[in-house]
DNA sequence: TTTTTTTACGGAAACGTTTTCGCCTTTCAC
DNA sequence: GTGAAAGGCGAAAACGTTTCCGTAAAAAAA
């Protein structure tokens, strides 16, 4: 099977190159018949265009960059999920970046996405940057970028996102109904956009609702293996929170790791609700109150806009910022 | 920030495109006097090479394709994660493409990949997946193609897989040795490598121990939405199972989802063991005896093997079959 | 009828690289 | 001192498209 090309389409037809070019596009200018013609043979060889030159060409790669910061995560798993049903949609494809939560690998990628690989990059920022020049540079290089979940405020670009706010808030307000004095948070990376927001709906339902805010219950684990060490010193500590409110999903495991060890039971002893995307949170023992926050539609609408930008003709493109709602979702890890 | 190409770069040197391009590459014919003020120069311009112009040139993008049915399944997300890694290292760029299982959207994604956008794809077929032209379209188009867990037996290719049949094997030698006589299996599409020779292990098990082997005991689910029925049927009919093997991590959670309903006390009544990846396994109630595939080592070295096919100058290349072995993780839902 | 417009197409340039030739100096062996 | 080899670089072709410009014939308008 030779590898057929524009220009042995056309030495066979007894055309040129171009009205082949042009019959493939269904130009205008190019009769019926002959786009008929052209169009026949084609599907008969079995040709394939060859991107990169029409891309060359064209200065446009029908290519985005998906820059994340893991994938084994059924947040960001889901997430890929809208965003690559949504670029199938639009024949555009897909190149995707793990950071790990890497600044440098992070910046490494987004210099090299500055070569021209892409018309546009969707991301969601690594835990560890927190200065943003290369993503400016990206942008300065005329490479579109729309932000979800981690964003960034300093850059002006859409963003994508759910009411972390609201969400911090609701969860908190809902530990409170059940009854719950004195609550913990469990976090980390507080420089990112959503747990800081998280955090602050926290705070502000605490306030509301006259429970102690402090430092002592605010945990930051910013380092894997000394997750369980530090949340065993605070729920075996004095003044003992009754309730704890885990940030993200992978905070979300580790009470039921250790509470049965310390014999702390939830709910009785402590209620807990986490945020998380996983499917099993209502198999576990117990089963677990969520922020359920809506990873396809997040994917979905963050490519939805990167397209919008993409299709513009005009410089002056509006940013926005849209924020989709997170579900609350009431198990048993918050039972009276 | 104008984009600044490699004749930019020679009108500033004064020296021509073609030195410019062979002193970025460190090439032996130019002095290290002017690679080092191209280098310089091109560093402080932030220079970024066009990488479709250069692909075009040397027919190499430097790209792979990855299509797998799905993401957000531990063990795609891990064995992602292996490939993305491998990726990184060698500087390749991965596209990525989902199937959802769809037989036309694998064959669809294929054709467009034969144009050229990519040196080699990674590919674990969809379940609705049963004739093979298309793939064999895009070896013909001089395109390597490497298979990981699903592999495809009628193309001649490399394959990275499990060993499936000896953990079908284990897992249900494991089941007999915890005392089980009747033992069921859950399983689906099985005309997939995996599935069917996981299934193989379980008849050959059970034929070596002298339990019964039936179809009654063999259970292929295929609708999602009507597992949960099939499953409940069996194990509530006449001559129930005492042992249950699930063939995928999709099914694994099925039987704690009903089974607390039927009144079917996991181990008591009915031991349970299951492939699966998933983090949680071991937090459910009773904890989940697993069979655990090295998800992360399998997507690396199936990337190496593509990398070393595609490094290969020679056109002979001989085909490897590598087999990783899975892990039997006994846990608390096969106990006596 | 003549002039203008439209239709349908061909030739060649262009996108940003890499690579093939070829050329001029310098160095080295004899 | 002569010839060969090596070092260092430039001009131009090439990769496979798309697009700009031009033009001949047919159709429409005058």
């Amino acid at each position: 099977m030779d590898k057929i090309d524009i220009k042995g389409l056309a030495r066979e037809l007894n055309i040129s190159a171009s009205t082949v070019s042009r019959a493939l596009r269904d130009s205008h200018e190019i009769s019926q018949a002959t786009i008929k013609r052209v169009k026949d043979l084609a599907e008969k060889l079995n040709y394939q265009p060859h991107p990169y030159a029409s891309s060359l060409r064209q200065s446009k790669t029908k290519t985005i960059g998906i820059i994340v910061p893991e994938v084994a995560n059924s947040l960001f798993a889901n997430v890929f999920n809208g965003i690559e049903s949504e670029a199938q949609n639009n024949n555009y494809h897909a190149l995707i970046y793990l950071t790990h939560e890497s600044y440098e690998k992070e910046a490494s990628v987004l210099k090299h996405l500055q070569g021209g690989r892409v018309d546009g990059v969707i991301m969601s920022v690594a835990a560890e940057t927190k200065d943003f020049k290369h993503i400016q540079n990206l942008i300065d290089a005329d490479i579109q970028v729309v932000f979800f979940d981690r964003v960034c405020e300093e850059i002006s670009a859409s963003k994508v996102t759910i009411n972390d706010f609201e969400s911090g808030y609701k969860a908190t307000e809902h530990l409170i109904k059940q009854g719950c004095k004195r609550i913990a948070h469990l976090t980390s990376s507080l420089h990112l956009s959503t747990t800081k927001k998280r955090k602050e709906g926290y705070i502000k339902a605490c306030a509301d609702y006259n429970l102690p805010v402090s430092d002592a219950l605010v945990l930051e684990c910013n380092e894997d293996d000394k997750t369980e060490q530090q949340l065993t010193a605070l729920l075996t500590g004095k003044n003992k929170p009754d309730g704890l409110f885990a940030a993200t999903e992978k905070l979300s495991l580790i009470p039921y790791a250790i509470c049965p060890q310390l014999g702390i039971q939830i709910p009785r002893d402590l209620k807990f609700i986490s945020f998380s995307n996983m499917q099993v949170a209502g198999l576990l023992t117990p089963s677990l109150t969520a922020i359920k926050q809506p990873a396809f539609e997040l994917g979905k609408q963050t490519a939805k806009e990167l397209f919008r930008q993409l299709e513009k003709k005009k410089k002056i493109i509006p940013v926005s910022n849209i924020v989709l709602p997170a579900e609350l979702i009431i198990r048993d890890s918050t039972k009276k």
